[in-house]
DNA sequence: GGATGTGAACGACTTCACAGCG
DNA sequence: CGCTGTGAAGTCGTTCACATCC
């Protein structure tokens, strides 16, 4: 098609430098360096080497070193990291060194399994509100949380300070609650809803699709099996 | 350590077609695309372009007809994509265009809702069989099937003709009954467990961890909001 | 004209390899 | 010596641009 031109850094002069910037691939293998030293940590180790942090991870220590790189020079050459210091500089830099407030809206199976999941509380995710459209929900109390319309959101909301919102509602619902939500201030969603969410500049959003996962799996295996 | 190095590249002499394969993103794509093409044909499209599919999903034309170009020649120049016969492709390629048998372990409120999700009966993976330690749990019916104690696998597992299983099981469980589904024949585990999964070769898995899904949300809300 | 398929350019991420420091 | 940090090389995936065909 002709001039589909897209106007994009057009406006950016010249001369600004690239900045290496932490990669997703980077974040996603940084959350799980985290849970790793946690255990070593647990377990007594005070220093440990790149090599035995991604062994178990099955990620290179080429690879490591890479990623703690961009921390910042915290490693002891010949030495290896010290586990306490790398824990929060990780922590730091995934912006978990503080609580974020989480609303969850969708109370049914599935948001009922991620509000009882210890993982969030532990590093410091809390669960401030609930949310749902059935007015037979509305009102209980689940978890020691009480269930609100979504009309509330707006109110609600702000008022306990929520920045991220989990989506845990019907496909159908996806949109119109994430909406309801970045109005009511949210700037982070993670849903599990199918399908995509339009959403203005500024909201992030990390999508699990199930149906996705689950197909990846099923293509991997016939791969393998494909004798 | 060594060990993972096999054989690398260096010994092949030369010769031997690199042979392009669909890459993950690629097959993750495929998914996204083959639901998109459903709401079209219910729409009524019977053809569509490689600009209209990937519209809506935030991909770009060039990468939709790249992926679909792995699939075979199925485009019409000048018209586009005949939309029966792209999702036929599309779930061939992905394995999808038969019947798969899954076992789901832990029958908490994540497996309760992942039973019900009716995205994966559309798509062919038809949960068979459901397993809990918990002995409150066993012998109970959960949406029509009988919950049977992990003792079970190993019998109950063949008999049915199980390839994949869903672990919605805590983390200390998961590699033990990880381990007894391999041994049970599965050939592919999709986990929910946070932590990394030792397997043989041969068994694919595709992990959903949520932690690392909420701390990269984390991570990106505080870039954009990092002002 | 309209849209595909695809080499080539580009960019992002990973691995290699090694200098340098404790 | 052991292990880090990092340029250089290599690999993989995406975007561009255009010849091609209906």
């Amino acid at each position: 098609m002709g001039g589909r031109a897209s106007v994009a850094k057009s406006a950016m002069p010249k001369g600004v430098e690239p900045e290496p910037r932490l990669s997703r691939a980077s974040v996603g293998r940084l959350s799980l360096y985290l849970r790793r030293l946690e255990v070593l940590l647990r377990e007594g180790a005070a220093k440990v080497s790149s090599g035995t942090l991604g062994e178990a991870l099955g990620v290179t220590d080429a690879q490591v070193r890479k990623d703690l790189a961009y921390l910042g020079h915290l490693g002891h050459p010949g030495v290896g990291y010290a586990a306490p210091e790398l824990v929060a500089a990780i922590r730091r830099a995934l912006g978990i060194d503080r609580e974020w407030r989480v609303a969850l809206a969708g109370v049914g199976n599935l948001g009922r399994a991620l509000l009882r999941y210890r993982g969030f509380a532990e590093r410091g995710f809390r669960v401030a509100a609930l949310f749902d459209a059935d007015p037979a929900k509305v009102r209980q109390r689940v978890d020691g949380l009480e269930v609100h319309p979504p009309e509330a959101m707006a109110q609600v909301l702000p008022a306990l300070g929520v920045e991220l919102g989990v989506l845990t509602v019907p496909a159908e619902a996806a949109q119109v609650v994430a909406d309801a939500m970045v109005t009511a201030g949210v700037r982070g969603l993670l849903t599990f809803a199918p399908g995509v969410l339009r959403l203005p500049a500024g909201v992030s959003v990390v999508s699990v699709d199930l149906t996705v996962q689950l197909e990846q799996l099923a293509f991997l295996v016939q791969l393998s099996g494909g004798d």
